[in-house]
RNA sequence: GGUGGCGUAGCCAAGUGGUAAGGCAGAGGUCUGCAAAACCUCUAUGCGCCAGUUCGAAUCUGGCCGCCACCUCCA
């Protein structure tokens, strides 16, 4: 069976072929026993790059999707027996980040590492697996600068001559501790000339003569040295009491789109296996950053263009401007990290989001359900751990394998938690359960596998006490320290046996209330016994 | 104006030619002194609307209606 992705290029889906496939074909469920994993290094390599953040605020509940969806995207490429360099930049240098600096009276740099330190916060509450390489803009100058030049010498560059310009107060600089630069004696800005690129447009499906109907009227005076209004700056020259770096061009700083063609060509070479972001960065960043690093590679810079949807609230897109923009710390303090991953996992990764109030209740309580599930599937397959039920196993790849369709992947899954669940409440109630203890394992492997590769994560169980199905096979129950030992209970449970016989359930339900409150649930059962169990 | 996408139960959401997955919420029931927990059952003759193709369509074709995104910094 074949993994299919949905290529932005060519706008179909598509069979996965990473282009270093050396070594096995990937595994898939069946080939081997169990989930058996190929020799490392037979994996087939997969290039992965996406596109990461601007470092002056906070992530909002869109990074959070995204980068959720991508993690999902390589964990299951991880386990679909690829070995997965995925790289993911930081744009610390932006006028963004500069307005932030200048507000704060910090310099650029303190405000990016803050923030990178930020995002690493919420990225690993949510389960995201760090990247194999974070480069960063600042660090790739001289990357960019090669490809700059490479682009002036083949003719799809042209330079305008900048007049020094003080756009911002230069005191404010000073006061953060920037030093103004000498001036050169001439800087320039650099512009991408899309007229010299045939195939520009190709990936977001646009042609220039198109688009300019929308665009007259939009070009300000940031355009007005180009020479069309689609050219994108390469180089933006800045006045020396700015801050920014010495270049071939004088000072100034880099554009946008000219840093991750730079990062790509650097960390995973001319022509990677895949190359995903947000579904806005279609155009004009990645298209941008195809017709920057094509011409010079003379290969194409990814073979698979992948783009997630965007994340609305309440039908509405996320803007400050609208007042519903949301950052992932205001949401984790009110969600549990992981109900909000099944929240964006419900959906597949191209569709569009939309967040409510009611949508992500549902989400908390189906990772209660998920919880439960695992809880159960934890203590059925402690000891022995078994292979994952092929049949499971293989209604999930059916799944992810269809262009990564994790809300089918997720039924997979609540289906085994819930029937998981039954067996254990069933065992817990009754003490014995309807399928042998091989199934539950191989089920309870499944579940487990599932969620782990869908990224989630769930705390390991500390303790267990030996406890033994009708069946004779024994099983493992977490046990938790509390103050209260079983005989307590046991008496306890006597006392109120009594009381209830003697209809005096005032005092029953006293007792039953007082072992409550130590975690100790009760359960009358039909012949007149009470089974306890510790929360 | 251009481009792309979407419209499936109360809500979320799969399904892309063979007779509507799953989750959340809800209803009824079993059990119980009442509970708790659990278990069982039920919940779209219908997939925006109208035509067409077909033995058969939510799935393909055409038209219409509605919603959204991108075209400007944006994940």
């Amino acid at each position: 069976m074949d993994l299919v992705v949905y290529n932005t290029l060519t706008r179909r889906k598509e069979v996965f072929q990473p282009l270093a496939a050396g070594g096995s074909q990937p595994v898939s469920v069946g080939d081997s026993q169990g989930s058996a994993a190929p020799v490392a290094g037979e994996k087939p390599l997969v290039r992965m790059y996406v596109c990461g953040v601007t470092v002056y605020d906070l992530c909002h509940l869109g990074h959070a999707r995204t980068y959720v969806v991508w993690d999902m995207v390589r964990r299951y490429l991880e386990w679909r027996g690829y070995r997965v360099r995925y790289v993911q930049n930081f744009t610390d240098v932006d006028d963004k980040i500069l307005k932030r600096a200048l507000e704060r009276g910090e310099s650029m740099q303190a405000v990016a590492e803050r923030f990178i330190a930020e995002y690493f916060q919420d990225m690993d509450r949510l389960n995201i697996k760090r990247a194999d390489l974070y480069p960063r803009a600042t660090q790739s100058l001289q990357a960019m600068f090669q490809l700059i030049q490479s682009l002036e010498l083949k003719g799809f560059a042209y330079r305008v001559r900048d007049p020094i310009r003080h756009q911002i107060d230069p005191s404010s600089f000073r006061q953060a501790g920037h030093q103004p630069e000498t001036p050169a004696s001439v800087q320039y800005s650099v512009y991408y000339s899309v007229r010299k690129f045939p195939d520009y447009g190709q990936l977001s499906g646009r042609k220039l003569e198109e688009m300019e109907a929308g665009a007259s009227g939009r070009v300000g005076e940031e355009g007005a040295d180009k020479q069309d209004p689609f050219d994108f700056a390469l180089w933006k020259a800045a006045p020396p009491s700015e801050p920014g770096f010495a270049s071939p061009w004088g000072w100034g700083r880099p554009g946008w789109h000219i840093e991750c063609s730079a990062m790509v060509r650097e960390t995973l070479g001319d022509h990677i296996d895949i190359h995903a972001g947000g579904a806005d960065l279609i155009f004009p960043h990645h298209e941008n950053e195809l017709a920057q690093s094509e011409p010079i590679t003379g290969k194409p810079m990814a073979k698979y263009w992948m783009h997630n949807g965007f994340l609305n609230i309440n039908g509405e897109k996320m803007s400050k401007s609208l007042g519903n923009f949301t950052t992932l710390r205001q949401a984790l303090a009110i969600y549990h990290p992981m109900a909000l991953r099944l929240f964006l996992l419900q959906t597949h990764y191209r569709s569009p989001i939309d967040l409510t109030e009611a949508a992500m209740q549902a989400a908390s309580r189906g990772w209660e359900t998920l919880q439960k599930g695992i809880h159960c599937a934890q203590q059925f397959c402690k000891g022995e751990k078994g292979s994952p039920e092929a049949e499971a196993m293989q209604a999930f790849q059916a799944a992810m394998d269809d262009d990564f369709g994790t809300p089918g992947a997720l039924a997979v899954a609540f289906e085994l938690a819930k029937e998981l669940t039954r067996e254990h409440n069933l065992f817990t109630h009754q003490g014995q359960t309807h399928l042998e203890p091989q199934a539950l394992r191989q089920k309870s492997a499944a579940l487990l596998e599932i969620l782990a590769t869908l990224g989630f994560c769930w705390p390991e169980v500390i303790g267990y006490e030996e406890i033994h199905l009708a069946a004779g096979s024994a099983f493992k129950v977490e046990t938790v320290q509390t103050q209260i030992e079983a005989e307590q209970i046991e008496e306890l449970i006597a006392q109120r046996s009594a009381a209830r016989k003697a209809k005096n359930f005032s005092e029953a339900d006293r007792i039953r209330d007082q072992l409550k409150a130590l975690g100790i649930t009760l359960i009358d059962q039909k012949d007149g016994t009470t089974r306890w169990l510790r929360e």
